[in-house]
DNA sequence: CTTGACTCTGACATCATGTTAAGGTGCAAA
DNA sequence: TTTGCACCTTAACATGATGTCAGAGTCAAG
């Protein structure tokens, strides 16, 4: 099948099919002698792996990891599940700094009148005019 | 002062002091005879107040707008205000998106057994080999 | 044959930041 | 004075994942 229809079973645009494949995470498929690329079920297959670590927030080197793993019939289910435990831990090291952003920037808002005065507690925070005390 | 003070005293790096000029958030500084940027304690504060809405997430373009009503007087509260609940809600949908990627690696991490075995439900579920009912 | 949908490559843009290279400045010690 | 080090300059390339655009070639249907 050509590109278009690939990308578009794996849910993926072609400009990330062709990207994949410059980066080396899916082999570079066979040419038509119109120098269309022509990919199999397996690639597809394959992208859809991608597209599916992809959309848990794996980064793309842990998707080549997570490629491998899936390739390698002698891995244990505990390295797949380091790998797992290791990305669970990133997203919540990220969700902490969004939540703690998220609570300043809440008690700044909360503490600010929002009417058409120009007094603007969030406006001094961020110049540095420490209120509190 | 030269820019590796203002940088330190900021809180940001001298690439960022550069970057931030280069792109309209801060004025281009007086040069010295040698070239050297030349800033004042005014530069100072404006570069920490980017620097305190960056540690709490704002975009370049959010921030600009901010710089903007720091310097309006005419500007009411609720203008400030309605940009940070703006700014608060995008953090929260961030944090939402976060959390659903990791209770579905969560759920599928707890479903493997991490052992020395090769079944594993977390490869399985990014292979599109659907276990669930 | 024309038209339109598809594909090709290559390049530029995003956002915030780091790094590196090659060179100029300035101050202090030898 | 010369040497040396810390600082500054500009410019360019890199990240990660993706979009978009331009100019050209392909193909199938009308």
């Amino acid at each position: 099948m050509k590109i278009g229809e690939v990308a578009s079973r794996a849910g993926v645009s072609q400009r990330m099919v062709r990207h994949y494949e410059s980066i080396g995470l899916i082999p570079r498929p066979l040419r038509r002698d119109s120098g269309y690329r022509d990919y199999s079920d397996e690639d597809l297959h394959r992208l859809r792996f991608i597209a599916n670590a992809r959309d848990l927030g794996f980064p793309i080197e842990e998707i080549r990891a997570l490629l491998t793993l899936w390739s390698d019939r002698d891995r244990s289910s505990a390295d797949v599940k380091h790998l797992a435990l290791a990305h669970i831990a990133a997203l919540e090291d990220k969700m902490r700094a969004l939540g703690a952003m998220q609570k300043t920037l809440r008690d700044l808002a909360d503490s600010c009148r929002g009417d058409s005065h120009a007094n603007c507690p969030i406006i001094e925070a961020l110049a540095g005019n420490d209120d509190s005390g």
